[in-house]
DNA sequence: ATCTAATATTAGACTTAATCTAAATGTTTC
DNA sequence: GAAACATTTAGATTAAGTCTAATATTAGAT
């Protein structure tokens, strides 16, 4: 997505396009690391300090309420950050806590009656064990 | 399950029987309410002064270690616990953030190969969605 | 039973992540 | 250009979790 598509994807949701969110949404789109707020904020902000913590805490706020970004769920401590491209899932290492993405395949939807009257909007899976690297480190011993 | 067999799987995972470690698996045993570190520290703290917060997080940290409470990824605040008793998996509420335990079945792995060498050991299925508190809620307005 | 070494617990200080606040700045609209 | 609104800022505050050094408990050896 170039400078053009961002631009319209936050007036379409809704947002104006400030440089501070339109820096921290090209980040996220440049970076599938999943970041966490905090190199969100050091990353930009060392770009263009303008961009202050608050803002950047803001403006992840607004992009996951306007659906351009996923708050991804980890058990770690610090929240991390996920622009929404291609879909996925996601894996996380045991051992590192790295999160990466995996390819994306349909998942069977629970059957119908055994939510009750909850309101499903979406599923995710979420696959744990070890990642490429520690899975070698732990091999080789 | 009784207070024997709670000694019993301590026991077998390597970990002493202590009263702080058997009230903080016993209360997860009676709440599938997913309570936070902080919730369980006041209320086992509450029928025994005894236990200390650092206790309840080291208690805690050892048991999801043992592999008999799985902490649950949520993209809140603060971590949540749950007894590994039955199968299940989680429907988490968009507004209220509650998380609920939803009837299991099986996920489909995936693809062999689309995971590259990384070593698979969990699936884990998240729901996201309105739960009935806030489906109802939602509706009457 | 007593000693000893290992394990567990404690209170409270500390660190980190995130939010809040009130003032300042920027943007629209008239 | 002024009023109304949205956004950003630095720094204070809160919340969650960890660390530390002292104390207590336990299991096993004698």
């Amino acid at each position: 997505m170039d400078a053009e598509a961002i631009k319209r994807s936050l007036e379409g949701s809704g947002l104006r396009c400030t440089p501070q969110r339109y820096a921290v949404m090209a980040f996220l789109m440049e970076h599938a690391s999943h970041p966490t707020a905090a190199e969100i904020f050091e990353a930009v902000n060392r770009v263009d300090p303008r961009v202050s913590r608050a803002t950047t805490y803001n403006s992840l706020r607004d992009l996951v309420q306007a659906g351009l970004v996923r708050e991804v769920a980890v058990e770690g401590r610090a929240a991390r950050f996920d622009a929404k491209g291609m879909r996925h899932h996601h894996f996380i290492c045991d051992r590192c806590g790295n999160v990466e993405d995996t390819e994306w395949y349909d998942v069977p939807r629970p059957a119908p009656g055994s939510l009750g009257k909850r309101i499903l909007r979406e599923c995710e899976l979420i696959f744990r064990g070890l990642c490429t690297k520690c899975a070698l480190r732990h091999a080789s011993r």
